[in-house]
DNA sequence: CATGCTTTACGATTTAATTCGTAAGCAATT
DNA sequence: AATTGCTTACGAATTAAATCGTAAAGCATG
C-alpha cells in the first residue's frame, strides 16, 4: 500500500537531497538547497519539520543535531507523480507522455538501448 | 518563445477542456468539471476570469455570455511541465521518466510500435 | 413592463504553502 | 562563568490558490 503523500514543490526539493544522501541534517540540506535558492536556515528547518509531521520523512533526535531521512521512496513518488501527470495532462496515455519526454530532449546511446530492452520486454508479452 | 507560464492544478482542468472542445463558455467548462470535481459555478467563472488576467486563456465577449478559448497550447504546456518534472525529479534524465512511465502502466501494441519508431529515428543520429 | 433565469464582476473568506523572527537550549571556548 | 555559535521550537506574517456570496446587468417570456 503506497503512501498516498503529495509532496510539495520545496518538499520535493528536500526528499532529493534526502534521497541522494541517504541521511541529513537540516544544515546539510540547507547548504544543498542554498546553491539554487535562497532562502533562510529556519526556513528549511520548518519545512523538514513539517515534513516529519506529516510523516514524510524520519528523523533520529537522540543527540542535539537532528539526523533525518526520507520516509517515502524515490521511485513510489516518481510513480505516484508521473501516474498523476499521465491522466491529468495526457489523457491516460503513457505512451503520449514517453513521446513527449523522448522528443523533448534526447538521451544518450546508452539510455536509448535501456529503452530498447524494456520495450523489448513489454512487446513479447 | 514559449510563454513561461505554470497553470496551477486547478487551471489545468479547464485548459483541458478547453484544449478538447476547442472553444467554450464557462457554463459548459463547468458542466464537465462538475462531473468530477464539486465546487460552485463563480468559482469555475473566478478561476477563468483569472486565467484571462494572466492570459492563460482568450475570450471573446462581444456577446453577453463570454466563449473562451485556450491561450496556450496542449504540446508547449506538456513540454513544459514535463521537462520541469524530468529536471526536477528524475535528475535530468528523461530516459529514467520514460522507464518509469512505461514500466507503470503499460502501453498497448500500437503504441508500442509508435515508439518502437520513434526510438529507431533517435538511434539512426 | 414585471418576473425570473443566466450571466459577469468583484470583494471577502478560507485554506495551504512558504518564509522568517525570536526565544531557548546546549556545547565549546575563552 | 560569560561569550559565541549552532541548534530546535514555535508563533506569526506573507503569499498564492481556491471558494463562495452578493449585486448588477442582460435577456426572454408571460
Amino acid at each position: 500500500m503506497a503512501k498516498n503523500i503529495k509532496p510539495t514543490e520545496s518538499e520535493l526539493e528536500i526528499l532529493r537531497v534526502l534521497w541522494d544522501k541517504g541521511t541529513a541534517t537540516v544544515r546539510e540540506v540547507h547548504e544543498i538547497l542554498s546553491e539554487h535558492k535562497d532562502a533562510g536556515y529556519t526556513t528549511t528547518l520548518k519545512l523538514m519539520q513539517i515534513m516529519f509531521e506529516k510523516g514524510i520523512v524520519k528523523r533520529d533526535d537522540s543527540s542535539k543535531t537532528h539526523i533525518y531521512r526520507a520516509n517515502i521512496s524515490r521511485e513510489s513518488t516518481q510513480q505516484q507523480i508521473v501516474g498523476k501527470m499521465i491522466s491529468s495532462l495526457f489523457g491516460g496515455s503513457s505512451s503520449q507522455l514517453v513521446m513527449q519526454a523522448l522528443g523533448n530532449q534526447t538521451p544518450n546511446k546508452e539510455e536509448l538501448e535501456e529503452i530498447q530492452k524494456l520495450l523489448d520486454n513489454l512487446k513479447k508479452q
